[in-house]
DNA sequence: ATTATCTATAGATCTATAGATAATGC
DNA sequence: ATTATCTATAGATCTATAGATAATGC
């Protein structure tokens, strides 16, 4: 996880430290060392005084940041999402028609999940072990990244690029889109022999877009 | 689970107990109350002690028909595949052309999908977390039953009811309706609101073959 | 003085097993 | 005698915190 951006809103975690910059510079430590201790070993088989040692300090200190491993997993989740709306969003484009935008956000999106497969399995794997009032948010979270296919669907109909599509079809396509993204992520073990990324992309594209104009 | 087939091949698990039948039917007590446990509660966080107590026997016991906690997960992950692999299996249909018959599977199937989404949520939570060697077998059993899309639609293909398909393409057309009966399962709360099960199973069937006629 | 960090540990589990007991069939 | 089951617990953790220490700025 580079850079996480500001986490837009959620429950807020308790800290015990003042000085809200280190909050900010240690949160970042304890998700860039749990993020790859929770991929490897899975939320329940690591523990706490791993994810303090790797992020580099001690068990004590980890609990003034956060108030329980919850937390930590909460922290995790958010980042991974903060990342993948931020890269997705970052490259799309507002060219001439809606269907082009559309085909282009596909490709970036699915080149996104490619990267950030690992964590894609991570969030289908333990959103469940989340408290739920902080699951809930960010099953908000996955649905304000499946929002932008939605507008992007719309923009397609209005300017007539796309075929006329009901609101629930929109919505529908929509989570396919997200879906068969993630798909790549946790089936390549049974995809890749088959396809390079491009191809899968490719592919997919046409067995997406091509009931839709 | 109501009745577990015969687990095909697989990793044996060792037992001490030597009445094979007997056997079985502690093995279903087993998996019948670990398949709720792990469902409400996750498999980290049910404890072996509760396992034996809703399956109606002692700790002691449980561990004379497995070798460890792990095992009742696979025997769990197995007992699933089996009943999905069995209700949708039980209910195809040889008719006139291999389109119409693919048609009623991915109806069937999704429906199964439908009834079974909990389990098939606890499979995507917690194949990690079982030994590599298990795993492999779990996945497996995951290709056989996309197996049975890719033979339906070789089927329509070799009959000319489909339009000339690639083997990748088979590939990934399977794997894209396992994948969208699964969504019905883990996207439910963002589905639900739009459409019923009839309504998903009739728009996705029409995305799904649009394109292969 | 205040803030951040560390060390040491209380308290609570949990898995897996050893050894005792009950039930079954010769 | 053999097989299945149970009780009791060894042994190993793991989370979260209390209280001590170090660092910073007045």
């Amino acid at each position: 996880m580079g850079d996480t951006s500001a986490p837009s809103q959620g429950p807020k975690i308790h800290t015990e430290v003042k000085d809200s910059d280190l909050v900010f510079r240690r949160r970042r430590q304890i998700v860039d060392a749990a993020v790859h201790l929770f991929i490897s070993k899975g939320f329940h088989k690591t523990t706490t005084r791993e994810i303090a040692k790797a992020a580099g300090f001690s068990i004590g200190t980890l609990y003034e940041y956060v108030n329980s491993k919850e937390d930590v997993l909460y922290l995790v989740c958010q980042a991974i999402h903060s990342e993948m709306e931020q890269r997705l969003k970052q490259r799309l484009r507002h060219g001439i028609n809606g269907a082009r935008d559309l085909e282009a956000a596909i490709s970036v999106y699915f080149t996104v999940c490619d990267q950030m497969s690992d964590h894609i399995l991570l969030i289908y794997q333990e959103t469940k072990s989340l408290p739920a009032e902080s699951r809930r948010f960010v099953l908000e979270h996955e649905l304000r990244i499946t929002g932008v296919f939605k507008d992007l669907l719309a923009r397609g109909v209005a300017d007539f690029s796309l075929r006329p599509l009901h609101p629930p079809e929109i919505t529908l396509v929509a989570h396919n889109i997200m879906v068969v993204g993630h798909m790549w992520g946790f089936r390549r073990w049974a995809l890749a022999p088959s396809f390079s990324l491009e191809q899968y992309i490719q592919l997919q594209s046409d067995y997406l877009l091509g009931e839709l104009t």
